[in-house]
DNA sequence: ACAGGATCCTGGGGGC
DNA sequence: TGCCCCCAGGATCCTG
């Protein structure tokens, strides 16, 4: 999916698009998505002007005037953007919420359905799955927290960097190009871990997400902002589907690996297992 | 308890 | 060209 940085720059693109203003309609596609839309929000989505939106790991949270959240995630395909009523709608497109005025929607799209809108009827219930769900943001872990987390597994540093528990927002690209910049090996043991390395890979996350931001997130396939504008993250990519291309450190050809289910790439010269 | 694998989907690319 | 297999930015459930 989009992970924090691009779920990011949706949630800042949204903002001025979508603040103050309010939905008089909604229309469902016949498909089904992981978490079901369930009629009876319909009614309940009217009416109420949006009156925030915030980011919380790769969670976005629209909340409304009557207290209610939408809460957002886009899986692996999904897509949340602000489009003319005029437009077309493209395939695969779930849920358009029609704006105020009746010029614009709310158009959720998502090939592979794996992401999904559910709302909750209050702050208490949504920080509540929020919570339960996620663990720090990287912006404000705390280093002996993170420590912590990384040091009490068996499992290897990326799997550790996926668990949204130990820290909220990473996924497969940012986890494999902060393992590079931090000079750690994906598949060395959380446990085999130094609180020094704990250190640099810390900084390398919030160094990797903030230069990402930046840029407004990494377009690969599927992924556009919340005005339909790709990302540019892409082009720094330092190790994350560049195998057999140059490390940009040392020369070394990258190489890949499976490690999670997922594909990991690293240099096997600057990161090498702790010995 | 914990770690790893299978699973939910569709589409695109590579190999034959 | 066509077909088949594998792969893809994620999270959850099941198994050993």
């Amino acid at each position: 999916m989009p992970e924090l940085p691009e779920v990011e720059t949706i949630v800042r693109d949204l903002r001025p698009l979508l603040i103050e203003r309010h939905f008089t309609h909604l229309t469902l596609s016949d498909q089904a998505l992981r978490q079901p839309w369930q009629p009876e929000w319909s009614a309940q989505v009217l009416g109420g002007a949006i009156q925030s939106i915030r980011r919380r790991g790769k969670w976005m949270i629209l909340n409304l005037a009557s207290g209610r959240r939408l809460v957002v995630h886009l899986g692996m395909t999904g897509q949340l953007t602000v489009t003319s009523s005029a437009l077309p709608l493209e395939d695969h497109t779930h849920l358009v919420f029609t704006l105020d005025g009746g010029l614009e929607q709310l158009r959720y799209r998502d090939i592979r359905r794996f992401g999904g809108i559910t709302l909750y009827a209050d702050e208490a219930t949504t920080e509540a799955f929020l919570n339960d769900t996620l663990g720090p943001e990287p912006f404000d872990l705390n280093p002996a927290t993170f420590q912590h987390g990384v040091q009490a597994t068996a499992r290897c540093l990326k799997a550790v960097l996926l668990d949204q528990h130990i820290v909220a927002g990473v996924g497969n690209i940012y986890a494999d190009e902060s393992l590079h910049t931090a000079c750690l090996h994906p598949s060395q043991l959380g446990r085999a871990t130094t609180s020094a390395e704990c250190v640099r890979l810390q900084s390398a996350i919030v160094e990797v997400l903030t230069r990402a931001i930046e840029r407004r997130g990494s377009s690969i396939r599927n992924y556009v902002g919340g005005s339909g504008l790709r990302g540019g993250y892409q082009e720094e990519f330092r190790a994350y589907g560049r195998t057999g291309q140059p490390c940009p450190r040392c020369d070394t050809a990258i190489e890949v690996v499976r490690l999670a289910g997922r594909s990991s790439h690293y240099c096997p010269r600057c990161q090498r297992t702790a010995s």
